[in-house]
DNA sequence: CCTACCGATCGGTAGG
DNA sequence: CCTACCGATCGGTAGG
């Protein structure tokens, strides 16, 4: 009873804080985002913060993928595979222009964390490899539906599209102004089967 | 005379430790060149280096944008638009597949530069622009080449270019089984007129 | 989970 | 008043 009870007061005061930092880093980015602010922010010091995530670097890893599993909340359940695309992350764009701390954040530690020894190395590579799944998947479905070309490599195109969008997000963070929502429309609009081509072209040579 | 010849020693050792520098960081990565690393390696003591560049991140500004104008040597300088630009960025991705300690500094620079009182803020920023008013320019020039599609926006598609160069070489960092080139060369095709077609025919609705 | 604090590092600087 | 340094050390930070 009262080891359940400690139990759940840890996770829940572990998810204040995870909460707290998803605010803080997302108004003052990461270098605002120090650890004592943190801690200060959700009413714990430096160290009882260190007690539910082992480190700096862990905790950053945790606000992110905390953001990832949130960003799915974008992607429509229904319709072709290429609109629920293009739809959710010409969305997921839009709404990252409101978090310019967090866009700082994932842009840092993916920059950071290369080495197989960084806290967040795990967490990094690990989203790598299902972002680019994800996106080769919807890319190999819309394929399938004839909404693009058929000579299209999913895969490569894949990496393409996370490579893009992760390319559009830095370039965003020193141009305000850039409408990574369009970049974005654009690069899968090349990707377009031809109009009236049941069966693809492409490829074709004389 | 004296003073001239204390100016040219000056200019040269500067010149002595931004060649060590690149080859330092080159090897080392940034997390391993510290200025006392860098400093070692030139025969010169840490504030002795610091006198030649103002901080650490303008030594990094610097060698970055050494590292810029030597990168031009890729790029051919006869032949349609269109292969110049494949064949040089290919070339060029391909260089920095070998000194991927620079690629570290160049994406963790981008990463943490983008406040305006950051030492490489400006290296960055201008970067950005110079980059990508040469990649729509070269772009354009294919477009008019009849090489790419006539309805491709060559500022569009510019953007795009550098966003997927710089996104590609931070996932290559974490796989380095990732051909850029490969990757490159696909998004370029995607871009390509259709075949036969003098007077672009895209955009064609029925 | 806190107060109090260390051990280490590193960029940058003052004096000469 | 300038350039080109060196030996020594400080101030601030950050994780823990």
């Amino acid at each position: 009873m009262t080891g359940r009870r400690q139990y759940a007061k840890g996770a829940a005061k572990r998810e204040e804080i995870l909460q707290v930092a998803l605010e803080v880093v997302g108004r003052a980015g990461p270098s605002g985002a120090t650890v004592r602010e943190i801690a200060a922010a959700a009413d714990i010091s430096p160290t009882g913060l260190m007690h539910h995530f082992g480190s700096k670097d862990e905790l950053f890893a945790a606000v992110l993928a905390a953001r990832d599993a949130d960003s799915t909340r974008f992607m429509p359940a229904a319709g072709p595979a290429l609109d629920r695309l293009t739809d959710g992350l010409t969305a997921l764009v839009r709404h990252n222009a409101d978090v310019a701390g967090l866009v700082e954040l994932y842009v840092q530690v993916l920059a950071e964390a290369m080495g197989v020894d960084h806290a967040a190395h795990a967490y990094a590579a690990e989203r790598y490899v299902r972002v680019r799944a994800a996106m080769s998947g919807a890319l190999a479905a819309a394929v399938a539906e004839g909404d693009l070309r058929a000579d299209l490599d999913p895969d490569v195109a894949g990496a393409l599209l996370v490579a893009t969008m992760d390319g559009l997000q830095n370039m965003w963070l020193y141009d305000r102004s850039l409408d990574m929502a369009a970049h974005l429309e654009s690069l899968l609009l090349s990707w377009r089967a031809p109009v009236g081509a049941d069966v693809a072209s492409a490829g074709v040579d004389t």
